[in-house]
DNA sequence: GAGCCATTGGAGAGCGCTCTCCAACCAAGA
DNA sequence: TCTTGGTTGGAGAGCGCTCTCCAATGGCTC
């Protein structure tokens, strides 16, 4: 029942006034630093209730030089026009990482980056001591940003191996695996012209699924099947969907490196006459929520997305909370969902 | 192409060294806040590059009472299983204030509330100075969060406007014309067996949408619309749309009152046979990447929703700026979006 | 040439907190 | 009784910055 609307926040000097200890104390108590008479402690929470005192968080920051806040950045969206988050796949790891941060109390700060300027910009803002550290999504491979933090020394977990060798913690998935499994299911189902749609070939992800998936259709005593190269929006699924589909009119399945391109293949086959799955069996990628949304409802090799995004944050966490620049990377397996597309 | 990876970072102190002046000096150049020989200038400049500093932004909020850092606060999204940022239209939301900031070089944090004690926790998050005030995305008409943010003193905006009269700024949208909008376009059309499905109810954007769809259609002078409450997902919209069909089956027009509930319709429309647009004319809300995707294309109620969000940053920002607890609002018109659902 | 005001630089306090010392105290062993 | 060692509270420095004063300077006017 405080009013505490004009006056002067409350500090912790103040609370020490009240409780009739030294400002020493009370911080002990706040931050259950030291062993305190546990008198003393009551005495000293029901000051901290009286008072309505909080912390204040640049003080505390700027002697602890932390700040227990960390940065979720987003960088080379510029393409999809900042509605990134739109797409379900980031919005998926932007919900995981809330929700696992989220238990801790700490929020993330949400920083994009596309061009050189925003991305020194980013940086800047991350040395100044913005946030402890960051996670990072990085769209393509060649991005510098991610070298650029490691320079700059800031603690930070990718989202997917970096191209280049880099100090630098990460979480990926076992993409050839996927689409192994895609495969598997596809030539269990007696598909016997297969095609891939892949995503852009400068995207490590990509290129690993595409090499994956033709990998396994050999193992299963097939030539090399035909791809179309797409770019992960639904649109370059169609587009790629059309182009498969008059190059090679007898196809009976696909496989695409994500799930908003199959959407995309799937309105286009309907178009074109085909049954899903029963003339073309279609795959897609990630388990987003484009998976459920379409129809028929997408087969799909899941990404575990949220737990990535969970063991990102703790990844970083550890590498903020030792001082070692020790780094980490997990690998996560994929699995599929079997819906009604194959 | 300074190193600064072990050592302390360079503080002012080391600038005014460097440069040969005092600290103050050093702060009036960076901070321009007063008048300062352009030749010192000069050499303040070339002391912050040789040194690589970087303003320590604990320390400078320590004496501002400023983070220049804003809150992103959406609240009782809980239904939403967290994956709210999925849903197009907060994901719209997002990218239009992040981009409206961006310039400003201030970043947003992103803070979910869903329990009781959640919203207590963003408080208290945002009283100790994490973030100078907030931009508030509340889902339901009786979240408690906007009356303590209030209470807590804490400068914020909200999207819609509250349900009970509060001190606090928002933006909105005239739903009711929107719905007017539409309504005239499905008359247009010729139609004239119109339906509609509203969102939950106790949300008071969804009841000025089914107000205003009924308000039109009466004054084309047709009695009541049959409606069926939805919650604005995309399964929602399909068992809204069995049930209409099931009670309607002469309908010809649907209004839904937004893009994935429209969708949802689309699905089950097709299921039934019924062609789109010829058959039954469909009129979504919103315009978001739902609309796009869907098959036919959307024909939607417009809402600027980045416009929406970039004012809202401004408002607050203004709010912020000015020390009187001045609140102002802004009401956004829609328009509609003719592709080829209706 | 004396006096005045506007302009610009420096000194230093202080923002609210943590954390290192140090002092006080108490219990146990000799 | 004195020493020793462990436990707990207080004093005070200092984190890096801003901002209020005050001093110095220089160009005027009379």
């Amino acid at each position: 029942m405080s009013a505490a609307s004009q006056a002067r926040p409350p500090t912790l000097e103040d609370v020490a006034r009240v409780a009739g200890v030294s400002r020493a104390t009370v911080s002990r108590v706040i931050n259950t630093t030291r062993n305190v008479d546990p008198a003393i402690q009551e005495t000293v929470r029901r000051a901290i209730a009286k008072t309505g005192y909080t912390p204040n968080t640049a003080a505390r920051s700027l002697v602890t030089r932390r700040t227990g806040t960390i940065a979720l950045v987003v960088s080379g969206a510029g393409d999809f026009g900042g509605d990134i988050l739109v797409d379900p796949f980031f919005g998926r790891v932007t919900s995981g990482l809330i929700n696992a941060l989220r238990p801790l109390g700490v929020y993330p700060l949400l920083m994009f980056a596309d061009t050189h300027e925003s991305r020194a910009h980013v940086v800047d803002h991350l040395r100044q001591g913005n946030a402890d550290g960051a996670v990072v999504v990085a769209i393509h491979s060649q991005d510098p940003l991610p070298a650029m933090l490691v320079a700059a020394g800031v603690p930070a977990v990718l989202f997917a191996r970096p191209t280049k060798p880099l100090s630098i913690s990460y979480v990926d998935l076992a993409h050839r695996d996927g689409a192994r499994l895609a495969v598997d299911h596809l030539v269990g189902r007696g598909c016997r012209r297969v095609t891939t749609i892949s995503g852009p070939l400068d995207v490590p992800a990509s290129q690993e699924r595409l090499a994956g998936f033709q990998d396994a259709w050999a193992d299963h005593g097939h030539p090399a099947a035909p791809y179309v190269e797409g770019n992960f929006t639904q649109d370059s699924g169609e587009k790629a969907m059309e182009h498969l589909l008059a190059e090679h009119p007898d196809l009976d399945g696909v496989f695409a490196a994500n799930d908003l391109m199959a959407a995309g293949a799937l309105h286009v086959l309907r178009d074109h006459g085909r049954r899903v799955p029963d003339d073309v069996a279609v795959i897609g990628f990630d388990d987003s929520s484009a998976a459920t949304a379409s129809r028929p409802a997408l087969t799909t090799v899941r990404q575990p997305v949220e737990d990535m995004a969970a063991e990102m944050s703790r990844l970083l966490l550890d590498r903020i909370g030792r001082h070692d620049g020790r780094v980490t990377s997990v690998v996560f397996e994929p699995t599929l969902v079997i819906r009604h597309s194959a």
